[in-house]
DNA sequence: ACAATCTATCGTAAAAATACGATAAAGGAG
DNA sequence: CTCCTTTATCGTATTTTTACGATAGATTGT
């Protein structure tokens, strides 16, 4: 089926969503790390407490080292954020790069 | 804790990510909507087919009808797309007001 | 009213995500 | 080398998501 029943009440689309292959997936994934409160808070720390340790962010919040640590494994992974070694301990910083693309994306397709 | 590691290596942040209560559980809501390769597919689909009915979206993707529609109440309720009842059918088309309203947010914190 | 069409919802099975304690790994201090 | 600190990983329990078939609800056409 090629055709599409058309419907008054709906406008013409507002945004073009041209992406797809490995840009869409890279996309995707990104939005599935985000799509988490805990994920969503770590990023928020992070903005306001750049180059802090894994530490300072499971004092913050209210859950498990270990489930902290799997959530800075997604968020690292979907491209979020960056993790050095920092002598015992683990110095995170979001991703400049990484999230910039993702505006640069969203800006793109939703418009 | 108040106090962060500082790591020389990290640069200061690259974004504000100024966002809090109701605000930011809806656009977590709509990230974790996005954050799914099937609900991604619709959504393209539905920018290229403005005003298609659900029988159009289940013909096009590889998935019974009862998961699309599924698929298509999260979109709903995070406020991606809505559905006006057309006679017996049902015509969605994406909800231009919300993916405005996120793509700002997005530009907003994330720069 | 009846049959046909279209979509949402129900019930449920399988897969994935989330959370935790325990443990391992890696580096620095003594 | 040994101990201490810090973080990642393992194993596992619980919850949530995803998917399907079957069914119900709503509308059109006859």
């Amino acid at each position: 089926m090629t055709e599409t029943t058309s419907c008054a009440l709906c406008a013409p689309a507002c945004c073009s969503l041209d992406i797809s292959g490995d840009d869409q997936k890279r996309l995707v994934a990104m939005f599935k790390a985000l799509g988490n409160p805990i994920r969503f808070e770590i990023i928020k720390f992070l903005a306001t407490h750049p180059g802090c340790i894994t530490g300072d962010i499971v004092d913050y919040l209210p859950i498990a080292q270990a489930t902290v640590s799997q959530h800075l494994k997604v968020l690292r992974e979907a491209g979020w954020i960056s993790g050095i070694t920092e002598g015992p301990a683990r110095c995170y910083c979001l991703n400049a790069e990484n999230i910039a693309w993702f505006r640069e994306q969203i800006v793109q397709i939703m418009s």
